[in-house]
Formats: C-alpha cells, structure tokens, sequence
DNA sequence: CTTGAACCTCTAGCAACTAGAACATTTAGA
DNA sequence: TCTAAATGTTCTAGTTGCTAGAGGTTCAAG
C-alpha cells in the first residue's frame, strides 16, 4: 500500500495534482487508513501512469477520460481510441507548423538586430510593422 | 475617433480582450464620450497592434509590457529587447523539440493499431506502457 | 422619437494545475 | 514510550489569457 507522496514519486506526478484528479473524476476515490490518509494499490498506478503518459503526449483530460473509458470496455471497437489519437497527431503537427513559421519570423527579427539603442532596434521595429509578417493565424500562444 | 468595436475590428482583436487588457494595464485607459463610451485614436491602434503581433509571436504578455516599455523609451539599449525575442526564440524551439518526438510517438502508435476491439488496442496499450517511451520530458502540454 | 446595434460593468468560467494556510497523522529514533 | 520531523489532510485562491453571460445604457440611423 503506497501513501500518495510515494504514489507521486513513482509516477512522476505531483501530490496535488494526484489529489486534483481525484476531484474530477479521473482517478478513483481510494481506501483511507484509520486516520483518513489515503492508501494506494497497484491498479491506481497503472491507471495514474496511464494519464501521465497521455499528458505528456498532449492529450487532454477529457481524452484521457475517454480513452480510460475505453480501456475499461476490452469488447469495445478499437476503432474510438485510434480516432482520438489521430485527432491528438493533426492537432501536434498544426502546432509545430504553427511553431515553425513563428522561429522564422523570430529568427529573422534576431539576426537583423545589431544593437544600438531601442530607436532602431529591429526587434522593436518588426514587431510594430505587422506587414511583413508572415503569420496570420487567429490562434495565438502556439 | 474609433470605438472600441472598430478598434477590434481594425486589429483584430475582441471587444472583451481588449477592455482586459486594459484592465490589466497593457492598454492605457482611453477617453470617453459623455456617456461613458471609449474613444480611441491612431496611437491606441498601434499600440494593440503591437501587442497582437507580439502575442502571435508566443511572447507572454509580461514579456510584452517590457517590450512596450522598452519601445516608450527610444534611448535605452536595443539589448534588453534582443535578449527578450531570444528567450522567446529559445522557448519556441524547446516546444519544437518536444512536439517532434510526440509525433513520432503518436505515428508509431496509430501505425500498428490495426483495428479490432480494444482488448488488443496498440493505442492504449502504447499509452499504458510507459518504458518505450521516448519522452520523459517533465513538462507537459506542448 | 423610436428602434436596434453596439456599448457599459460585473461576475464567473475555461484548462490544468499550483501554492499556501492551518491543522492532523504517521513513523523513526532516543 | 515519547517526541519531533515528515508527510498527510481540507479548503481557498491564484496562475495565464482570455471568453461568455446577465442586465442595463448609449448612440446613430431612419
């Protein structure tokens, strides 16, 4: 029986987080010692490994909610679990285009500085003239 | 004059973001009309252009108040500005790093997923198993 | 003068945690 | 067995960058 701190070690997870599952329904409510601290087996690491993976991979909660859902259901089509992840894949390849147009622009606003003062700073200056820009996205914060 | 929703239009920016930012101080407090409306000029238009080019950018919006600060004061040293869009240089290339390897991860996994039920699932079988993994980055959420 | 679009303030909500206060329990050593 | 430190508990509020809604006011056109 694993206390929640050696939970969150094994599994990477802060302690709060663990608890912040727990209220969202992500993680199951577990048996509690006498004096009411939690105590976990081995089911709950799985389970919590299983949503610190899907994190990493960017899926949100409530893909991993259903993905749970669906690990719970063995019968079910498999069909619903490849979905969510190639939805997962075309949201990670709009962000790294997103991400790749974003480093040229810096990239560029970078190499024309030569320092000097802020007045012909070319940071400065590229920021202000939106013309030349070469992103137009409505979607901000890569 | 402009109002605040033409202002929105003009820069592309919402009504509700705009008002936030000035109540967050990124955006001066603008006159009003007698009945209380906001009025706003050419400078106010510059201004949330500049920030609206910066956010596309990915800069947070305190790196975006040093900037303008930065950009109010022409006799400082272009350097502060450089090192900012180089942090942020840095930051966008961190998140390409880390989107890359989840893709590959993502690929892999809907590969070798060939349909069927769950119970075989490679998808989730991926996600429960953590030690292929390639990632192991502690920070989450591209 | 009336109508309807656009404005106003204020509050609450989103994701996905994170941090802190104030207190209780557990565990290992003396 | 006692005690002190480490770890646990709940609860509330903060983070970032907005977004949405309620309920009311102002403005401009016809």
């Amino acid at each position: 029986m694993l206390t929640i701190g050696s939970l969150g070690k094994k599994t990477g997870t802060k302690v709060q987080t663990i608890r912040y599952y727990e209220q969202i329904g992500l993680m199951p409510e577990p048996g509690r010692t006498e004096g009411g601290q939690r105590r976990y087996g081995d089911a709950e690491v799985d389970r919590l490994s299983f949503i610190r993976h899907s994190r990493q991979l960017g899926f949100p909660l409530e893909a991993i909610r259903e993905l749970l859902d669906l690990s719970d259901n063995p019968d079910r089509s498999c069909h619903e679990a490849d979905s969510i992840a190639r939805r997962q894949l075309k949201q990670v390849e709009l962000r790294m285009d997103r991400l790749k147009a974003l480093r040229t622009e810096l990239k560029r606003m970078i190499h024309e500085c030569s320092g000097g003062n802020t007045a012909d700073c070319k940071v400065l200056e590229v920021l202000r003239d939106h013309s030349e820009c070469l992103t137009d996205h409505d979607e901000i914060g890569a």
